[in-house]
RNA sequence: UCGGGGAUCGUCUAAUGGUAGGACUGCGGAUUCUGGUUCCGCCUAUCAAGGUUCGAAUCCUUGUCCCCGAACCA
């Protein structure tokens, strides 16, 4: 057992039990059984980290295995897709990546002995025959006529199905169970299905696919898992589950577990409408920054740390409920806190013109990369008789409690020096396009000389120096809450118009300018920038990952609502 | 009208018959060359009603509400 075991919850429970009762020989073996037809999200993340957690926890292993079954919906793209994304997320199942569909030849024989034990038999009627003999919530159902063939004719039917003699839908092996079951799964439930479709690792060998159901506990059976875990939507698929490990008396016996999947507010995570917004392009790709897949947060800059850290923090349960996205946000910002380096960016340019600093000097100062640990080194920053400053940064008619630029108000550049606004200089549209200031040459670094207090300190880059980039600020992709839950409205009615905006007349301090693809920064005053992937030396492009917690636009925010 | 689950601060989650705790959020305050960070404080919860018990979030009974389930999807 490791030290880093996280809080406690009921799956780690019954796994520390079993390892105790010397369950399995005492030994912990889990699966990450994705369904290659889509990219992973944050709620796969959760599962991920469950598995691989307890695994590593209980001195166990944890294998990959693809769900592919049903060869209409995988693609290649989506196992490479899979595998980065887990591999990212810091997990490692070694050599041990299975496929189901490496399964299909045992599985193929193992639906032949429950055909000669009379419990699976070959059903000749149409899906919507089918369906209505299912019967529904308060019918039972009906048995098929089909439902009593001899194990011989089951026999040969199944086997004429596996070479291809039937088009799709003309036949289906069921699981001889009960047509009554108050559980509508163990109805006969459908194990094999003709599908006439090219599978992406199979190729054309097969054209009978295995039933979720059928394949999922046989798959895991095979590969020794101990604790089958998987989300609350499977947990009446459990009697099945468990009946065909019976019917076949296959002496090792997983257990299946079910947990609440995770569910953010103003996000939406189903693959589904993932894959629809990807195809409505809604969205820009699988991995836009803004989407909730791990290849969109690893582009917005979000580390794999805040992800697990995150996926400890939510517990594990069976409440089906939805986790306030500002904890998420939380450990984003906390993560990135601890290890982003500092630089300093200005979004939206504010010439300002110290007006008794020399036309041709320069200088630089030193700037630590981060204030609480100045030990971890830093750089240099040039400075000289024009900058930029941040647009938001002034105000012609200060605001109480205002600390920073106004006429007449003293600020402090950060690391560089203290100045004073004298004079505003505007267009012909009166638009300020011009800050006159001065300098206090004794405050170089940023230290008042005598003492004195300036309480505003503001980011800035010297326009001499600066490099033009571009950044994009992302914020959450939904407006609403609960996107899905607002009666008689769609979802997608509540994506967010500015869930994009692009800045480009972006000024960066010179070292920022050469920073590799994927680097993460805290733009001081900011919030955490990323380097995207389309960035080039010629135009540095950055994607915002969060903002800093900003409570001075709280308070404006608070004050400029009466009532509140 | 059926089957399976679940109800603890606003949110997520602990407490396994013995002080209802933590995190996030929110609200105060301190510190600060980031209105960031950090630190301190405050607010706020056992679905309901009965019962068992010295003692119940926990056990029993009844009720209420919520989620999932009727693909040849997973």
């Amino acid at each position: 057992m490791s030290e880093n075991s996280g809080p406690p919850n009921f799956v780690r429970d019954l796994v520390a039990a079993d390892v105790a009762a010397g369950k399995h020989g005492g030994r912990v073996m889990t699966r990450f059984p994705p369904e290659p037809n889509g990219y992973l999200h944050i709620g796969h993340a959760k599962s991920i980290c469950l598995n691989f957690g307890l695994a590593s926890e209980f001195g166990g292993l944890c294998n990959l295995r693809f769900d592919d079954t049903n060869p209409a919906r995988e693609e290649q793209e989506y196992v490479d897709a899979i595998r980065r994304d887990i591999r990212w997320l810091g997990f490692d199942w070694q050599e041990r990546e299975y496929f189901a569909s490496g399964y299909f030849d045992q599985l193929y024989r193992w639906a032949l002995q429950l055909i000669g034990k009379g419990l699976a038999y070959v059903d000749s009627q149409s899906p919507d025959e089918i369906r209505e003999g299912r019967g529904n919530f308060y019918k039972k159902g009906t048995e098929s006529p089909y439902r009593n063939r001899s194990v011989d004719e089951n026999l040969a039917l199944f086997e004429r199905m596996r070479a291809g003699e039937f088009p799709e839908g003309a036949h289906v092996l069921r699981a001889k169970i009960d047509m009554a079951h108050g559980n509508l799964n163990m109805r006969d439930p459908p194990m094999y299905r003709i599908k006439h479709a090219h599978h992406h690792r199979t190729g054309d060998t097969w054209c009978i696919y295995p039933m979720y159901d059928y394949a999922h506990g046989l798959s895991d059976a095979i590969e020794g898992v101990t604790h089958s875990i998987c989300t609350l939507e499977f947990e009446d698929h459990r009697p099945l589950y468990e009946w065909f490990l019976e019917a076949l008396a296959l002496e090792h016996r997983p257990q299946q577990i079910e947990f609440a999947k995770l569910n953010f507010t103003y996000v939406v995570l189903s693959k589904r409408r993932l894959l629809q917004m990807v195809q409505e392009r809604l969205v820009d790709g699988w991995d836009d920054p803004r989407m909730p897949t791990l290849s969109g947060l690893r582009r917005r800059g979000v580390t794999p740390e805040a992800i697990r850290n995150v996926a400890e923090r939510v517990g594990v349960s069976k409440r089906d409920g939805s986790v306030d996205v500002t904890l998420f946000e939380h450990e984003i910002r906390e993560h990135l806190n601890a290890t982003a380096p500092r630089r300093m960016a200005v979004l939206r340019p504010l010439k300002l013109v110290i007006e008794n600093y020399p036309e041709d000097a320069e200088e630089w100062f030193d700037a630590p990369d981060n204030p609480e640990q100045p030990e971890a080194g830093g750089r240099k920053v040039p400075f000289c008789r024009e900058l930029y400053i941040e647009q938001d940064d002034f105000r012609e008619v200060a605001p109480k409690k205002w600390y920073r630029f106004a006429p007449g108000q003293e600020v402090r550049l950060r690391y560089a020096c203290l100045v004073t606004c004298r004079e505003v200089v505007k267009d012909a549209e009166g638009r300020v396009v011009e800050l006159r200031c001065t300098w206090d040459p004794n405050s170089r670094g940023g230290d008042a000389p005598d003492g004195r207090r300036v309480r505003g300190t503001s980011h800035w880059v010297s326009a001499r120096h600066a490099v033009a980039a571009t950044v994009r600020l992302y914020d959450r992709l939904f407006t609403e809450a609960d996107p899905l839950g607002v009666e008689g409205r769609d979802w997608k009615e509540f994506l967010n118009p500015n869930s994009l905006e692009v800045v480009e007349d972006v000024r960066i301090e010179p070292s920022l300018a050469t920073a590799p693809v994927g680097a993460r920064f805290q733009f001081e005053r900011v919030g955490y920038f990323c380097v995207d992937l389309d960035s080039t030396a010629a135009r540095p492009l950055f994607n915002r990952t969060i903002g800093l917690k900003d409570s001075w636009a709280k308070l404006e925010a608070r004050e400029g609502k009466p009532g509140s």
